[in-house]
DNA sequence: ATCCTATCCTGGCTGC
DNA sequence: TGCAGCCAGGATAGGA
């Protein structure tokens, strides 16, 4: 499941094969894929456009492109949960799941492969109307302590669903939160409105973390594989599909529940429903 | 304003 | 071993 460090490290790979590139012909093979028009309109728009720059917002690639040297609108794809990008050799084997390939002027074609066909792709002039809704990105400097809080505030929502909002932060998914949850010692159930100083700094700081934590690290065994579980790197989970597993903390059972019609994944002692007794907890333990 | 459910999809897993 | 049925997941639409 790709989240915001795996998407902006297939920006980082890409943007060597992509930048200076234009676009040629290509060929829809799942018409749904294609969210911003007729398949059609979609490859015109990219053909014969040049690939200037290769960047993420949320969890959205996004290709910013030029023709004759003026701005020329952008390819922006979403993974979601299963969908990867390729630029390779037409001979390229894709597989049965490819779903959109788009002919490069080296020779080489972009292939987007998506088992699971929730994937999206986009051309448009302007990125405005579909970013609209997103919050800030965890990396900018406006995602401070402080604002973070007031945010918090004045949301009157369970912890887990409001993180998972993009149009609250940016780029978080179902792993990432869990992780940031756990960090921060907060119940995912926890009302954001409730949250004191101290509590919205341990999870500013826990969603730092997660948002940096895989940059840079070996990300091609994730890619690669199909199922998008993140082979290699389930090490690091703390709770995330530990269920029944002893708390890396205490040694007590990870939990699984379903909050907001998702999998989650925490520390039943670590992280308690009462922010009163989570509180005396880090008292007696800092004692 | 927030929550809940259904929807989109398919591979992989469970249970018989 | 075969097969039906369920489940996961990000995002969104529509209803409560």
């Amino acid at each position: 499941m790709p989240e915001l460090p795996e998407v902006e490290t297939v920006a980082r790979l890409l943007r060597p094969k992509l930048v200076g590139r234009a676009f040629r012909g290509g060929e829809v093979r799942w018409a749904r894929t294609v969210e911003s028009g007729e398949p059609e309109a979609f490859l015109a728009g990219l053909r014969g456009a040049r690939c200037v720059r290769v960047w993420r917002r949320a969890k959205f690639v996004v290709v910013d492109l030029e023709r004759r040297g003026r701005p020329a609108g952008h390819l922006v794809c979403h993974l979601r949960m299963t969908g990867r990008l390729h630029v390779e050799k037409p001979s390229f084997d894709a597989g049965p799941h490819l779903r959109v390939r788009i002919a490069l002027d080296d020779g080489r074609e972009l292939f987007f492969i998506d088992v699971r066909k929730f994937g999206r792709m986009w051309f448009v002039r302007e990125l405005d109307a579909l970013f609209a809704e997103l919050g800030p990105e965890p990396l900018d400097d406006a995602f401070d302590v402080d604002s973070f809080h007031t945010a918090l505030r004045a949301r009157s929502r369970l912890l887990k669903p409001l993180l998972l909002d993009q149009s609250f932060v940016a780029g978080l998914g179902n792993i990432y939160v869990d992780e940031s949850l756990f960090r921060a010692r907060l119940h995912p159930l926890a009302n954001a409105a409730r949250l004191d100083r101290a509590a919205a700094e341990r999870l500013h700081s826990a969603i730092l973390s997660a948002a940096i934590a895989r940059e840079g690290s070996s990300f091609d065994t994730f890619y690669r594989t199909p199922e998008g579980k993140p082979g290699g790197f389930q090490d690091e989970f703390q709770v995330y599909d530990r269920a029944g597993l002893p708390c890396t903390n205490c040694g007590a059972p990870i939990v699984r529940t379903v909050v907001g019609q998702r999998g989650t994944h925490y520390c039943r002692a670590c992280q308690p429903r009462s922010l009163k007794r989570a509180a005396r907890a880090r008292a007696s333990r800092s004692k």
